[in-house]
This record gives structure tokens, sequence and C-alpha cells, in this order.
DNA sequence: AAAATGAAATTACAGTTGTAAACAAAAGGC
DNA sequence: GCCTTTTGTTTACAACTGTAATTTCATTTT
């Protein structure tokens, strides 16, 4: 199910992609004036980070008079989908249970939000394991016979 | 509540970090021939990721015969924990329900997870805001006034 | 004790990231 | 059309990462 080529946004740059995500588009000279408080960076730092950028192909760059407005080339969500996967699989899935408590005592989640987590959670339920498995010993592999690449 | 001097564990080291976690201590070798299948890395390779925990105070080596034996010197769990705080604090708070609901999606949990998942989720129902606010321009800061540094 | 072995430490080296200055190009003002 | 200002591009540079070979050091075996 591996489509995006991952797209890595280091969090320097992250910084600057929340901003044109909030915005649909904007100049550097924008991202540089909302980031400056927040960030402490010289207006060169965000030219960087948005030139970076455009060269991974997170954003793209019209023309508009003397300057670039720069546009998402892909939308937030799915950015932080693609990186809560790449975060997940890194994790142990013997403790990952706990570390959700952890993310979820840690975030204010909005009535719908966790009417919706709630509802997800009592699907899941019905199929859930009592244990799941640590995974972090690569010979206690628990694929499909037949199917693990990794045996 | 910043205790913890953060201890930055990369990708690749992380992946050492989850076999000593798991055997609770381990030589290099051991480590090289359980991560030699998943990450077709040399014993070279695992020998300088372990010397680099051990240099950044994540592991912590006693000799053993010839060879050291190498010891987690945090917990998994809470690395865990850390890690997933300094994930959610770069991503927009106003998408960070949908991004959580992906990520239970993806992964396996166990009844016991579930459960306490809802529970908490519950708990939090009784005082959620109907709507999140994006955080993601710095100049919409939501903090309380006087308290914000921002402002 | 000398040799062989196995592990650790040092060195390597290119790519990424954070942070920015310097330089170049384009557009608007005069 | 030339100068100035704004914006983009190139260059810089150290730290961190991924990946490993080489060298050194400690141990075990003859």
């Amino acid at each position: 199910m591996e489509i995006s080529p991952a797209l890595n946004i280091s969090n320097a740059e992250w910084q600057v992609m929340r901003i044109i995500w909030t915005l649909g588009q904007a100049s550097s000279q924008t991202v540089s004036q909302l980031l400056a408080k927040k960030m402490a960076w010289k207006a060169a730092t965000v030219k960087t980070l948005v030139g970076r950028l455009v060269k991974k192909g997170a954003l793209t760059a019209k023309r508009d008079g003397k300057r670039y407005l720069y546009q998402p080339a892909i939308s937030e969500q799915q950015a932080m989908n693609t990186a809560s996967e790449m975060f997940v699989e890194q994790l142990c899935q013997h403790k990952i249970g706990k570390t959700l408590e952890k993310m979820i005592q840690e975030t204010t989640l909005s009535q719908q939000d966790i009417q919706d987590l709630i509802s997800m959670l009592q699907a899941k339920q019905k199929t859930a394991p009592k244990e799941v498995p640590c995974n972090c010993l690569p010979n206690k592999c628990q694929c499909q016979p037949g199917t693990c690449q990794q045996n």
C-alpha cells in the first residue's frame, strides 16, 4: 500500500508548510513575518527552507509580479498521515497503546473527534486480540506464514 | 513540564534500542545478528550505532569479558512518550484528531488498550470543546491572555 | 610469550538539517 | 533606461545520520 514517495519534510520545514497549508498560498515574506516571532528565524533562513521544499516537491511556486506565491503540493492531512505512519512503524506494537493514551492525554480534541475515536475503537474492539505481542525482535515476527518477507 | 534533555535517538539508532529494550541487555554481536536480516546492516554499522547511543547516554555499557553488554538508560515507554510528545507538538491541533484516527486504524490494539482508550476519551469528552482551532498561524495563538509567551 | 581472534574505537564519507550571509536577478520608481 | 528595492539563488558551514572500513586493543589459544 505504499504509494507516495514519502517526501521527507524536516522539522524546520514543517513549520513553513503549516503556514502555507493554513493560508492556502503565501509569499516567502508572509511566511517570514509569521514565523519571525515564533522561531526567531532570519528571512534568509525561511528562504532556504522554502527553496528546499520546492526542490523536494512539497511546494509549487507561481510567479506573482516580482515574487513567487508558494502553494502546497500535498494536503496537510495527507502529510500528517504519512508522518504518523512512519512514526508508528518505528515503535513497539506492544507498547503503542500506552503511547496513544499519552498522545490523547496531551492533546485537545473536539467533541466530534472524541466521538469518532470512540466509535472507531468500539468497532475495533470486536476483533481485537487479548494481547498484542512485542514485535521488536525480528525473529519473533508474527506475520502470516508464507506471506512474511522476513522469514 | 520539560524535564528530560530530549536525548535525540535517530531512526537507525531506534532499531538498535528496540532490541536492547526487549532483551534487557545485549552484546553488540547479539544486536548485529538480530538486525542483520531485517536491516541488512554490517556488524560495523551496528557498532557505530551502539557507540553513538552510549555517547548520547541512551545506553550504558558494562564490561563482560572481552566485550561489553549494553543496557538501556531510559525505558522504552518513556522514550516512546517523549517521541510522541515531540511528534504531536509539531502538528496542527485542529487536524490531530483525524491523525489519531489514522494511527488507531493502522495499529493492532489489545482489548485492554482499547478499553483504556475508550475510558480516557469518555472522561475527556466531559470538558472537550466543540471545535479545536488550528494553531498553525502564530498570530492566532489561543493561549490564556497574560500567560502566553508568544504575544 | 607470540599469535590469532574478536570486539571496540577511530576514521571516512556523502547526504540531510538548521541556520544564515552573500550574490544575482527582476521589477518598479524616477 | 538606470537605480533601488525586493525576492530568489548560490554558497557556507557545522552538526547529525546512515553506512561502513580500518585500526587498535584486549583476550584466548598455542
